[in-house]
DNA sequence: CAGTAGACTTGCCGCC
DNA sequence: GCCAGGCAAGTCTACT
């Protein structure tokens, strides 16, 4: 599911709920997901301060005063519920494998089908070190954003298409499979062009179109498919403005004329115009 | 090292 | 109506 502006917009609804307030208890109701869950993570995590919420690719980062930080990985299925613990009837299924209690009276749900996300728990002032925090690429909308230059000379060095570069995650961080085709269908250009054949101004373009896509994409929340929410239970908006992704047959949106192809790279499916991108 | 195929897992869509 | 098989927001591992 989740892309960096899903990923950011549960962020960004974490972070003035939790900062400054601790978990007053968790609940496992499974010993794993992807990974084994932290040992003891209720003991070494409840009643400690939670200093600062913030988001590295698709990674949710919550940092404890006690220098911990919790990793948080929603895989492709994973969701994140909010709600208040007053609210007359709340929710739970079969999914929900974790569950926080707030010191402020929330009820924070961790969901997922798939089971492909995971919490890791790690010192804050070693995360740098760890994998694959130290290979990740630059965030596409940083404070210090990433340079037409920085991503012209790592296209340079790969042989693979663009599109494939666009979901390596050491090239640039947050991407995945709806945004780098719709960032390819704003910039017009192809996704089976080798990542090395980009020339300057045609990178500078399509740095200048996965910006701008994922910032429209946080303003609306997300995408919701099947399984993201918003953790207010909203589902995501971004998807009423997809012009490739899941369009396979409909007409392109640019020349109203070439229907949308699906074609499949390394496994997974791409969407694009093959008259509008070259 | 670079690139690709397969793996993990559950559930939905819809073929026959 | 039933149900085979493909497909899905991600990323790690094993192999060439």
């Amino acid at each position: 599911m989740p892309e960096l502006p899903e990923v950011e917009t549960i962020c960004q609804a974490l972070k003035p709920l939790l900062e400054g307030q601790s978990f007053l208890k968790i609940q496992a109701n499974r010993p794993d997901l992807r990974y084994p869950l932290p040992v003891n993570m209720e003991t070494v995590l409840s009643h400690k301060l939670i200093s600062l919420i913030s988001r590295r690719a698709k990674y949710l980062l919550l940092d404890f005063s006690h220098g911990l930080t919790l990793i948080w990985h929603l895989g492709m299925s994973g969701r994140v519920i909010i709600e208040n613990l007053n609210a007359l009837s709340l929710n739970s299924g079969p999914h929900d494998h974790v569950v926080f209690i707030t010191s402020n009276n929330y009820k924070i749900t961790f969901r997922d089908p798939r089971r492909f996300g995971f919490l890791l728990l790690y010192p804050t002032n070693q995360l740098k070190s760890l994998h694959p925090f130290k290979t990740l690429g630059p965030e596409p909308l940083g404070d210090i954003p990433l340079g037409v230059s920085v991503l012209h000379a790592a296209l340079k060095r790969r042989t693979i298409s663009i599109k494939n570069a666009l979901l390596d995650q050491r090239i640039i961080a947050g991407l995945g499979n709806i945004y780098a085709s719709e960032a390819l269908w704003q910039a017009r250009l192809s996704p089976r062009r080798g990542a090395n054949t980009l020339r300057l101004k045609e990178t500078k373009i399509l740095l200048i179109e996965i910006q701008n896509v994922l910032r429209r994409a946080i303003s609306a929340g997300g995408s919701t498919l099947r399984d993201y929410a918003q953790p207010n239970g909203d589902t995501g908006y971004f998807q009423y403005s997809f012009n490739v992704y899941k369009r396979e047959h409909l007409l392109c949106n640019h020349c109203h004329f070439t229907p949308i192809t699906r074609i499949v790279q390394s496994g997974r499916a791409t969407y694009y115009c093959d008259k509008c991108q070259q």
